[in-house]
DNA sequence: TTGTATGCGTTATCAA
DNA sequence: TTGATAACGCATACAA
């Protein structure tokens, strides 16, 4: 295997053109110091070459790859993607590539994951949450690599956040609906550890209705099913209930479903929320009530965050999003 | 901003070790010609060091960064999540990570982000479905980089392919229904040159019903709305339809939706047909007749091909896989 | 405004 | 089995 690509290098457009390779650098960056004439030949033989840039060697002398490093829990979730996109969009105009992964709520994955982008020298990193490995903090300090938590806020970020009170907003919720005179609700779809953020919104609401945290089981990759099912489970263990909290929007979906093939009329007998307010809901013939998280500003703020620290910026980012209250008719 | 990391390199470790660079980076690369001593003295120290090896200084001097790219459509999309899934689960045991890019069905995208993914010098990419910018071929000839085109199945890809007849399905899909008695299709969702897969399924479908193709509507982001308002649009033009036809399971879904709310009974009145076979159908209170796609074998088979070729395996994949019919109780 | 010398951390090559 | 040297392609620092 030839250890030389044949690709074209700085160093043919400057034999071309007659001039340094530093010269041919400088020009194709933009940067100053070089004669206009000079910059416009070295630009169109650039083009006519298609000079495609060694980012692995801009990166090894830059000390820098310019790659961002995201880690998600899933990808199986709208949320999640949404936030994706809003990042996408900042990073694609300053055209930087991004390395994904999903951790599937592990934080050891999280972490072997860090290990494996610390290694590309990353410009920055962004991490679902706020729960991780000890070690990544090890990890992570003294490199210089800003990162930004996102989906949860918290006052204590490892650098900066960009979130939600997840606590706040349940409580914020849960007192809306009692004030609405709901007294007995139930719970389809709990975490049991896994979902840290879904575990704070459950806090806020039984906090609401001074209640105890029920046990449950999680919203795995079927939330649909999850919410059918489970939905299935609490009427026959809990038939007095007034009020179902789904985990979030999928799993009310199916909750939904299933108070409808029981024939019980939402919301005169049950009330039924969700939370997120996914675009999927559009098609249920009623509007659920849920809370509206702004995910892709989330994303879009998140990846900012990084830009700036990149360009030297050196503010302590710690944005607290708020959650909207969106009454449907599936509560009164 | 000063060059040098203040990360551990191999030289602080063979300066700890008393030996020279290169038996550390043979030692730690796992590399014949180190002795088993030197060897496990090495590795502790390494450990001790928290050692991260350089990645792009390792790209850099091998003139590959081990990176493989996938470029999809969109993530809005259980198919492709599942794809990438499946690829995931191949790469991620082999320590190598991706830079994974949505196009937003747009060929003039995709090739920019190829641009951008080829100047990191790949150990592959996998690109969606088989219609390209015609300027993608010219970029990637010479490079030597591995391509596997994924999801659509042609016999003369760009280099390998692994993916399904979508044409084939959809007049097999077509014959199965026509067999069935059904007489009169419509269809709902219907691609306009944004998304060639589905267009090939619906020739095939209209080849078997001896029928033209439709115009219509191409599938966004919100596929469920997309399917309720679609059936609405297609009951009211076309009444006298004996089978509906989605471009996809989330379609089928929102037509079904609307069937319900407008009393119409399925299959008495109307048949109803999906493509995919998603997981979120389970909550359904009827199983959908559908064609169940091998998305995730499809990631594994395509990863496995490049990193095949990675490891000097020059056989040219061209995989072709199946669709499984699934009798729903939609159709009669 | 332009060029020269040097370094970034790693691996290939060849010599010992 | 080990080491010295050079090279990968680009950017920094400094000189002209």
């Amino acid at each position: 295997m030839s250890r030389r690509s044949d690709l074209t290098r700085l160093e043919d457009i400057a034999r071309r053109a007659g001039v340094s390779t530093m010269t041919v650098s400088r020009a194709l960056r933009g940067v100053e110091g070089v004669s206009s004439a000079k910059r416009a030949e070295i630009e169109e033989i650039a083009k006519a070459l298609k000079y495609l840039p060694n980012l692995p060697a801009k990166a090894m002398a830059e000390a820098n790859s310019g790659l961002v490093g995201i880690s998600f829990p899933t990808l199986f979730n709208e949320v999640f993607a949404d936030m994706l996109q809003g990042m996408r969009s900042v990073f694609e105009r300053q055209s930087i590539a991004t390395i994904v992964s999903t951790s599937d709520y592990s934080t050891t994955q999280e972490l072997d994951w860090a290990e494996r982008l610390v290694a590309w020298r990353p410009a920055g990193m962004v991490l679902t949450g706020s729960h991780h490995a000890d070690e990544l903090i090890g990890l992570l300090s003294g490199t210089g690599i800003p990162v930004v938590e996102i989906w949860d806020w918290r006052p204590d970020p490892i650098d900066m956040c960009v979130g939600l009170d997840h606590q706040d907003i349940g409580l914020t919720l849960g007192r809306k609906l009692k004030a609405a005179g709901y007294r007995a609700p139930g719970f389809v779809g709990c975490p049991e550890g896994l979902d840290p953020r879904a575990e704070a919104r459950l806090r806020g609401l039984m906090q609401a209705f001074d209640q105890e945290i029920p046990a449950g089981r999680s919203a795995s990759r079927n939330a649909f099913q999850l919410g059918y099912d489970g939905c299935a489970e609490l009427l026959s263990s809990s038939p007095d209930i007034d009020l179902i909290f789904g985990l979030n929007d999928h799993v009310a979906y199916g909750a939904w479903m299933h108070l409808q093939s029981q024939g019980i009329n939402v919301p005169a007998q049950i009330g039924l929320v969700g939370f997120n307010d996914l675009g999927l809901l559009n098609v249920l013939p009623v509007k659920l009530t849920t809370m509206r998280t702004p995910r892709e500003q989330i994303g879009v703020l998140a990846a900012k965050a990084i830009v700036a620290r990149c360009a030297g910026v050196t503010s302590p980012v710690r944005l607290k999003l708020e959650a909207e209250f969106v009454q449907g008719s599936t509560t009164r």
